[in-house]
This record gives structure tokens, C-alpha cells and sequence, in this order.
DNA sequence: TTGTACGCGTTATCAG
DNA sequence: CTGATAACGCGTACAA
């Protein structure tokens, strides 16, 4: 056998020996991966077979570096241990993955600094494009993300107002539809248990919808009572039992998340209340939990899957044609179960 | 101002560029980033204010090129949409952080022919090590990444048998915990629903412990009725009514995960069946849904976090070390609520 | 259609 | 302690 076609071993094969054991160039290994149809069909056989033979796969981060592409989307999410985001993140994640684009993930603990941080790293690991959750950032993030060029695309919000290409659902309107369903049930001591909604936009707009739900109403907004907490069934049951200290007692109860709700929920049972004669309570979201809970809860829908993967199509979409994606409203919708009595005969 | 102090506009600055500003060579920006203390303290603050003025930030695909080290760590997990692995997950990622270290996650679906093809993406991306759910794959996987030096660690499971590093529990032996309980309350006739066990070593040893736990009290364990059927609450119910269709019903259904079982609660109750008085249910990994469902789960609860943060250290420290790290079982302990009944009096 | 040769941004070796 | 400079593995003009 020619001294030229050994290659070494215990280590890993490069398109260098591909090359070698093919008996073209390296230009045209290359070339055979990228740009298949630049070759002839006799090269590409002997190419991919030595490809076989070798057991070689490209060293990306060498492609990355030559093409200045990495095949990356990053995406930073408050935790993924919280349905709402797991199971969005996973379609995202499958959708890129028929793009041939892995995902890069990093989590910010719903903490603004640590986002701007990921944000950078991820930058500099060279992701191709961000998938961010939320409009809520400094604006030199987006000036960053601008000047960098890599294309940012919101998730789980949707704002007609907001230039940033976005996929998601408007928090405002569905909450707010969904106050009114509240109201016309004749409800009118309400009390919102919400997320920190300082730097959590999806948390704030939806409390903004209560609010707007009750002017429309001709209630005073400012009536409204309000408790933020972070996201756990047992904040929720605890913010409940705080609602009901109140010398006026809130007869709706609603919550800017399911987890939120079906702590308060429980907190209900524990207390003795009838669910929803005594109180109701709404939530958000639509996660396996609320379907399951003691009392079904009445939630607004939100298609959690679907985002992900428009959001994924949208970013790819970007990245082959340079040019900004178009953005996309998905409808919620509310999910009637047994957290709120059904409306007053007409 | 001296011309060489200028830089390009418009583009992502680079080592040369801070190089140039702070008037060093490029090997002394490298050190002041990778080897502080090799350097003069007046250097490092030429270096680092330039750094800070040019808002410089290393490219990774060429530091990993050169290092042949990306700092990164891949994990292929089934999938995201699952409380098990999305809390693990988290955990592991954060832990990872502290680290400097990017996690790259792909998900396999449950099919162990798309996970292989993960293992060989995350490699040819770079990753430094990789988590993997689980024992059960094909004996090349383990050559391949071995050949590739790729440390790997399993997680999710803990066999005392493998010689894979490991960070997990040991689901047969929980298992048959749980099983003699249930056993010990008198019950018989048992069944069990369980996720396909083709290629799910976790789902396979948890069967095995409740046949192991027949077998100790003198039952045949080819007697025991198993359902396989995928991760979901709706399969969950319906192979619980298929259950109750069986000429001997069971009085205990046995399920292999949480999810399954809060699927058979519900089409329990749907049934107009009591829980436990007339069938009692067991689920496995004690999440959320578990203790908020109607009737709350006797489950077994499995440190998810903690399993995620150990894996994490175990890779950081095999990387560092160049030495494989210890495995390490975690312990389980079952939670016992509603939906078994107490133990007949002594 | 194929080959040559250079550049991508870092790290690391070896002198100084 | 610091500076040249050669890798690192691949993509891609440009030439043939």
C-alpha cells in the first residue's frame, strides 16, 4: 500500500486525511460537504468513502472559525425548570435541529444582569442568533446585539408596539379577556398574585390587563390588590392565605401563572373553601398541572409548542436570508374548567 | 494619537486590536486572560483597560481550535418536556456556569438510534464531555467515545454493576422498596404501567424491582400484569382502564413515573373508584403534579437537583483532572400520601 | 470540475 | 516577564 494513504492513528481523522486516502484535495472534501453539487458524482464516492472508512466528522469549531458560521442558536430562558419554558424550548429545539442548528442554552434565574451576561457569552461563543424571552432589557443590549449583527428573536410576548422581531402571544389582551369573564360573573372584589414584575414584561402586562379589564368596567384600577411572589406552588398557597387575612376578601382570585394558582387552590382546600362558590381563582398558561388539579383549573391557553417552533423557523429564516423574519401573534384562548362558577343566567 | 492605536469600526475587535491599544504583543493579552499571574500587574491594567474600551470578548471557536477545549458540555437527554429531566437539567446547567462551561443539549425522543446520532453531533461540536440519561446503548457508543477520549457520564441511574462513571439512583432497588410496601398492605394482585422499556434501562430495572419484590414474598413474578405505553397522562389513563377491564382486577397499579400514575388516578376517579379504599397507585419521581394532584401520590421521591449539581462536578472534575471521577448513588426515599393505603394494624 | 494557498482568531512554544 | 511565530482544521478566492 502507498506510504501516502496511512494515516495516523489514536487520533482524530481530519479532512486532511480524507483527503490523503481519497486521492484529491482538500479544497474538494470540502467541498463535497458544503457544496455537493460543485463536484462530480465519481470524486464524491471516493470521497465518501473515505469519509466512511475514517470515521470523520468536521471539526466545527475550525468551521467556525474559516466560515465565520457556527450552526448555533443560543437561547437564554429563565429556568427550564418551569413548564411553560421546557416544554416551548423543547419544540424550539427539535425544530432547529431539522435546520441542522444546535441549541446552546443558558439560563438567567429571572435576574436581568445575569441575562445581559449570558447574552454576551453566548455571543462570544459565537451562537448565530439568540432566542430571548421577553421585550424587558437594557437598551444597550439590543444596541449590542444590533452592532454584533446577530439577529434576536422575543419569545413568549407578543407587542404590536414593539419593532423587535417577535414571536409570542399578547399577555395584555388575554388577561384582560380574561378579567372580563371575571367581571361579567358579577366579581368585583379582585386580587392578582403575580410573578416580580420589575423586570418581567409577560408578568406586568398581564396584571396591566386585569387593570384595563377593570376601567373598562368602570372599577378603579388602583382598587386592585396585588401581591408578587416568585413562581412556586407554595408562595401561591402563602399568598393566598395573606388575601384572605384582608378585611375585605377578594372573591376572584387571579393568578399570573398556573403554578401560582394551583398553590392558591390549594391553599383554598386547606382553609376549608368551597372552589368556586367560596372564591375563585384563575391562572395562566395551561400547563399538565392545571388540567389535573383538585378543582380543574380555569386558565388561559397558550400553545406553548408551537411558539417554539414558529420562533425556531423564524430565526432560521433570518439567518438564510439575511434578512429579518416576520413576527407572529399566536392566539391564546381561555380554557373554562371549575376554578370559576359559570357565568349568571341571562 | 499615534496611528497604530487605531482600531477598525464597524467590526467585532480582537486580540490583535487590544493587543495593539494596550501596546503588548498578542501572546501577552492571552496570558493576561488565561494566565494572570504571569504577568506584571502594570501590564494586566494596560491590558485589561484596553479590553474594557474595545469591549472586547474572546472568539471561542478559535480559542477552542487552538486549545483544542471548548469549554463546553453536552448533555442528550430525552426530552426537555418533562419535569425529571427539565429540573435535572437546570440544575446541571447552573452548576455548569459556575464553571465557565456552555451546555449544549440535544434530546433523543426516547429513540436510541436519533441518540446516537446526538453523541456524534455534540463531538463534533467540541463538547468536552457529555451527560447521558441512563445505561442502555449500543457497546460501539461507549468504544466510539472512548476512542474520541470523551469523558461521559450516566445519570438518572446508578448500577453498581456497570463500570461507567454514574451519577443516580438505583431504580430497582427503589422499586422493590416501594413494591414491598405495597405488598405488605396485603395486596396480590398487582399491575404495572410502565414507559416502553426497549431501550430505557430505567423503566426496565423498576419493573424488575417489583418482580424482585415479588419474588421475595413468595409470589410468581411472571404472574405481575405490565402496560407499556409512552410518557403521557392520557396513556396513563387509558391503561388504567384497560386495567379494570381485566377479569382479575388489580387491587395496586404500580407505575413507572409520576405522570403515568396521575393519569391513572384520574381515570380512577373518573370511574367512580375510590382511592385507595377500592385500588391503590404508585407513582415514581415524586414532582410537582405528584403532590398536587386530587388525590396526593405515594410516590418515590428522587433528588433531581442535587443528581443534576453532582453530574455537573463530576465532569468539571474529570476534565480538570484528566482522571475519571467517582460515581456516586444518590438515595430515594419513598413519599407516602394518599393513594396507598396505610399498613393493616400490627 | 479540481487544486493551491492563504486567512480565520487563539494558544503555546521557544527565545530573549 | 514579554515577544515572535508556528500550529489548530477548515473554507474559499483564485488559478488551472
Amino acid at each position: 500500500m502507498d506510504e501516502t494513504n496511512k494515516v495516523p492513528v489514536g487520533t482524530v481523522p481530519k479532512l486532511a486525511d480524507v483527503a490523503r486516502v481519497a486521492g484529491v484535495s482538500t479544497a474538494t472534501v470540502s467541498r463535497c460537504l458544503n457544496l455537493p453539487d460543485q463536484v462530480k458524482e465519481k470524486t464524491m464516492r471516493k470521497v465518501m468513502d473515505a469519509i466512511d472508512s475514517l470515521g470523520y466528522s468536521p471539526n466545527y469549531s475550525a468551521r467556525a472559525l474559516a466560515a465565520n458560521r457556527t450552526n448555533t442558536v443560543g437561547a437564554i430562558i429563565p429556568t427550564m425548570d418551569n413548564a411553560i419554558f421546557a416544554r416551548g424550548i423543547q419544540a424550539f429545539q427539535e425544530e432547529l435541529h431539522k435546520s441542522g442548528c444546535t441549541l446552546l442554552v443558558a439560563s438567567s434565574s429571572y435576574e436581568e444582569d445575569l441575562e445581559e451576561e449570558q447574552i454576551r457569552t453566548l455571543t462570544a461563543r459565537g451562537a448565530d442568533a439568540l432566542l430571548l424571552i421577553g421585550y424587558h432589557r437594557q437598551p444597550r443590549v439590543y444596541e449590542f446585539l444590533k452592532k454584533r449583527r446577530i439577529p434576536a428573536l422575543v419569545a413568549w410576548a407578543y407587542n404590536p408596539d414593539q419593532p423587535q422581531l417577535a414571536v409570542g402571544f399578547n399577555n395584555h389582551a388575554a388577561m384582560k379577556s380574561l378579567a372580563r369573564e371575571v367581571l361579567e360573573r358579577g366579581h368585583r372584589k379582585i386580587a392578582c398574585i403575580t410573578a416580580p414584575t420589575g423586570s418581567n414584561d409577560r408578568a406586568r402586562d398581564r396584571v396591566l390587563g386585569v387593570k384595563e379589564g377593570l376601567r373598562d368596567a368602570g372599577l378603579d384600577p388602583d382598587g386592585l390588590t396585588i401581591i408578587e411572589t416568585n413562581y412556586s406552588i407554595e408562595n401561591g398557597a402563602q399568598a393566598f392565605q395573606e388575601l384572605m387575612t384582608l378585611d375585605e376578601r377578594p372573591t376572584a382570585v387571579m393568578c399570573g401563572n398556573d403554578v401560582l394558582a394551583v398553590g392558591a387552590l390549594k391553599a383554598a382546600t386547606e382553609m376549608g373553601l368551597k372552589i368556586p362558590d367560596d372564591v375563585s381563582i384563575t391562572g395562566f398558561d395551561d400547563i399538565e398541572l392545571a388540567s389535573v388539579a383538585p378543582v380543574p383549573l380555569t386558565t388561559v391557553h397558550v400553545p406553548h409548542r408551537r411558539m417554539g417552533q414558529f420562533a425556531a423557523q423564524a430565526l432560521i429564516e433570518t439567518l438564510d436570508s439575511g434578512q429579518t423574519g416576520e413576527s407572529h401573534e399566536l392566539p391564546t384562548n381561555i380554557c373554562f374548567r371549575g376554578t370559576l362558577a359559570p357565568p349568571p343566567e341571562k
